[in-house]
DNA sequence: GGCGTATATCTAGCATTGCTAGATTATCTG
DNA sequence: CAGATAATCTAGCAATGCTAGATATACGCC
């Protein structure tokens, strides 16, 4: 076995801290705390072996965003799992993408609010993501025969609920109502 | 007259020039070029004399935000006046959101994006945006008892599918059939 | 084992950012 | 006109993302 093996594990080592950093003190200090130099410090090894991994900070995010993706899909599978009933299910859904916002604020923010460029409807858009809009339209697919478009308004507006209320805009109080009446207007909308 | 009068009025002036400046900037190179030295130099005056106007930059988007609410405003009312048809006056009022958002995507992004520390449910939240909030509930209120919830949802789906959408996370083939899918689902869901 | 080379890492620094203190100029008052 | 007040500018600070050149480390070969 190679010597050059072990650099090469120790390097996806220190990738993969990095990315942990970077998540964990955005999670703990919000995005603007996470410097390069901080990162650098925490990985204990100086600021420019950050760039031997990323091509900059813009990456860095990026990377942690891609990640959330995964969880996400994870997140939003399990908790429709759970449920027989399509409705519910989809209640459950919806509930848990809200849910997976408010308890990982930062995370969220880098996979949805935050400039990373990451390609969507490409040939190389991550899998992870293609996963979690795929749950979403798993849930949508009994009471929508195109349940293409109905998924994506249903996520506009649950990213919407997210980041408004998120900034105050819209209060916490009458969450659930307003998941209730997100769910109730798809299910009544059928025909067409 | 006194000479201080004028002073004043010279003073409010340049601060709408400077307002005016951030705008202009940010519609036209993005807000990442709105940095406090160019609008110095676009006001032709030095740098700290932005900080006898505001407190910093963030008062300046937040100046242009405040602006922005009452166009959107005027935008939203103007939309559904033109139109009898309640579903109809819906549905423009949905289109004339987005493309309000299309057409002054800097300006958008200063109201519902950037941290601009404005607030919402408070007493001294500014009118302009209760007046924007107010004209979506007007064009809801024909299908909904309580409108209010209603709004914030429809809110939260319009506000999802600018963002997503200028982020490429949602393609821009099939918007009509966007606003089609979201009048439909709130115009159906009578009885609750 | 020892040496030259390639790789990995660090130190130091650049340009840009938002913001501020102290000097300087213009303006008003007695 | 002199003194005081207000407005404005010059110069600079600390922090940021990022990079070049120097330095230390690990490797392959004899």
């Amino acid at each position: 076995m190679p010597i050059s093996d072990r650099r090469l594990r120790d390097r996806a080592v220190r990738h993969d801290l990095i990315v942990a950093a970077a998540r964990d003190l955005a999670e703990s200090e919000g995005w603007e705390a996470v410097t390069t130099r901080r990162l650098a410090a925490i990985v204990e090894y100086s600021q420019p072996v950050l760039y031997s991994h990323f091509d900059g900070k813009d990456a860095i995010v990026r990377a942690v965003a891609i990640e959330g993706f995964a969880d996400l899909a994870a997140h939003l599978r399990q908790a429709q799992t759970m449920v027989d009933d399509p409705v519910l299910a989809l209640r459950a859904v919806c509930s848990a993408y809200l849910s997976f916002a408010d308890q990982r604020p930062a995370l969220y923010q880098a996979m949805f609010v935050l400039p990373i460029d990451v390609p969507f409807g490409s040939d190389d858009t991550p899998s992870s993501l293609r996963a979690a809009f795929g749950e979403l339209v798993r849930a949508l697919s009994p009471f929508d025969a195109q349940p293409d478009p109905r998924a994506e308004i249903t996520w506009a507006a649950l990213h919407g609920l997210t980041v408004l209320g998120r900034s105050g805009r819209i209060p916490p109080a009458g969450r659930e109502a307003r998941i209730d009446l997100l769910v109730s207007q798809i299910v009544n909308d059928r025909g067409n």
